[in-house]
RNA sequence: GGACAGGUGGGUGAGUUGGCUGAAACCACAUCCCUGCUAAGGAUGCGUACUGGUAACGGUACCGAGGGUUCGAAUCCCUCCCUGUCCGCCA
């Protein structure tokens, strides 16, 4: 959620900062219009509020003296109507606004590049480079025969689920091992969190309320299956006021995420590129608005390191304003080199929402005497799938079979 | 899922014949004083959000959530949520 008094004051840079996320200004200033009506009306309903809370305290030490107090209590049912009609003035206001800004994206960094789409993202870096083959280099679900079943995942679910087999199962189970126990070492503390989360927690990191529909719900209840381990774990310290050392808060989470591809339609149809359910290691961090730019690196490092550590050429890509998720100011993508598909594809996506879910789920610091709103920071360390399958191309041999990477031996 | 008991500030916990309680007391915490050494004592401060004011200092709202009754509700009524205990069920 923005700022409303920066709505307020700044109104011209907030709008020319979400020009670059595409989004209309119309609701930026009926937003502004909202807030600045409700102030307004709350400045007539207080007085009201105070002068009755006032004759009501008399109204009792009157009636304890036996005094005559019809008179009080005829001004009193009077002034009571009024705040009524005010206070539901205020309420719908409070809701409209509430309900507006909630589906208003975060504003994006200066550094944030102009731009559309994803075609418009600046490539920061490449490391390491792309293996070379004496053979043609074939595509995960071509050399996937004892490692991938397709058809019988789509049997138990749909499409877009798969089973994993054998080497396949094991090598998941060891990446993640691999993943958590590298993100650790950096510093992250391991967190195992539920699935299955509420309609505050998805409100809290931004998914709720406009994007219900990439979410599965789970029927008959106000509950959905998480789409990431950012959801849970962010909210891990939603409505809390946490004490300055113990910031920063550095977090790693293994979980399955759950996501209904709306919109997706056509798009990866082949293969694990884009599943329904995906299991993924994420980092997040809680921290002083002043260092999340300095953790933020440490999260691209700790991913990038990571893709290394795996022999896994990649690249960082800076994504534009376009491109930009609903709530990120800033993000960075890491895309791995997939040789079947001879090109890069995303791998990781850390991002930094600086003030933006910590405002929507109050998690405040105490500095010194004041409260302050945190910084929260996600990425993935990484999408264990899309690993796996970069693995499978990376590491394939001109018979068919798949070498396993150095550092993953020893958890096989 | 059923029965009963509860949900108050960072913690413990008063407050249940509605008004003087936004909330006692204790603990924790912060600053200061005394003392002087791995102690004790004393003073003051210490919820959140919005809002007025340069500030001092005020106002409004919040005692699980939402509604209701009333001049006035933490205190009464309704709905929901959650926690505990017992029972049932289950990896």
């Amino acid at each position: 959620m923005l700022d409303i008094k920066l709505i307020q004051n700044d109104f011209e840079n907030v709008c020319k900062k979400l020009r670059k996320k595409n989004v209309n200004e119309d609701i930026i200033e009926s937003l502004k219009e909202i807030s600045l009506k409700l102030k307004s009306k709350r400045a007539e309903l207080e007085p009201l509020q105070a002068e009755q809370n006032a004759s009501s305290k008399l109204f009792g030490v009157w009636a304890r003296e036996g005094k005559d107090i019809s008179e009080l209590k005829a001004r009193l049912s009077q002034n009571k109507e009024k705040i009524a009609t005010l206070s539901k003035d205020v309420k719908e206001l409070e809701e409209r606004l509430s309900n507006l800004a909630l589906t208003i994206p975060n504003l994006p960094d200066d550094i944030v590049p102009q731009g559309k789409d994803e075609n418009d993202n600046i490539e920061i870096k490449k490391v390491l480079t792309p293996p070379t083959f004496d053979f043609k280099p074939k595509e995960h679900w071509e050399i996937s025969e004892n490692w991938i079943d397709f058809q019988r995942g789509v049997k138990l679910s749909k499409s877009r689920f798969s089973v994993l087999k054998n080497e396949a199962a094991k090598l998941e189970r060891a990446l993640i091992n691999y993943m958590l126990d590298f993100n650790t070492k950096r510093g992250f503390k391991e967190v195992a969190v539920p699935y299955i989360v509420n309609r505050e927690t998805l409100t809290g990191t931004g998914q709720l309320p406009k994007f219900e529909d990439d979410l599965f719900k789970i029927e008959g209840e106000e509950l959905f299956l998480i789409p990431t381990a950012e959801v849970p774990v962010t909210n891990l310290f939603r409505d809390e006021i946490i004490s300055e050392d113990e910031l920063p808060i550095k977090m790693t989470s293994y979980t399955a995420c759950f996501r209904k591809e709306a919109g997706s339609a056509g798009r990866d149809t082949r293969g694990m590129i884009r599943q329904h359910q995906f299991d993924k290691v994420e980092l997040v961090c809680i921290t002083k608005p002043e260092d999340s730019d300095r953790i933020f690196n440490e999260m691209v490092k700790c991913a990038s390191d990571l893709l290394s550590s795996l022999g896994l050429a990649h690249r960082h890509l800076m994504l534009c304003g376009g491109d930009l998720g609903f709530g990120a100011a800033k993000t960075v993508d890491l895309e791995a080199w997939f040789p079947g598909q001879d090109r890069y594809r995303e791998i990781s996506s850390i991002s930094n929402t600086r003030d933006f879910q910590a405002r929507r789920a109050k998690i405040r610091y105490k500095d010194g005497k004041k409260n302050r709103l945190v910084h929260t920071l996600n990425g993935s360390s990484l999408a264990v799938g899309r690993t796996l399958i970069s693995i499978m191309e990376n590491y394939q041999k001109a018979d068919g079979s798949i070498e396993i990477p150095k550092v993953l031996k020893s958890y096989m």
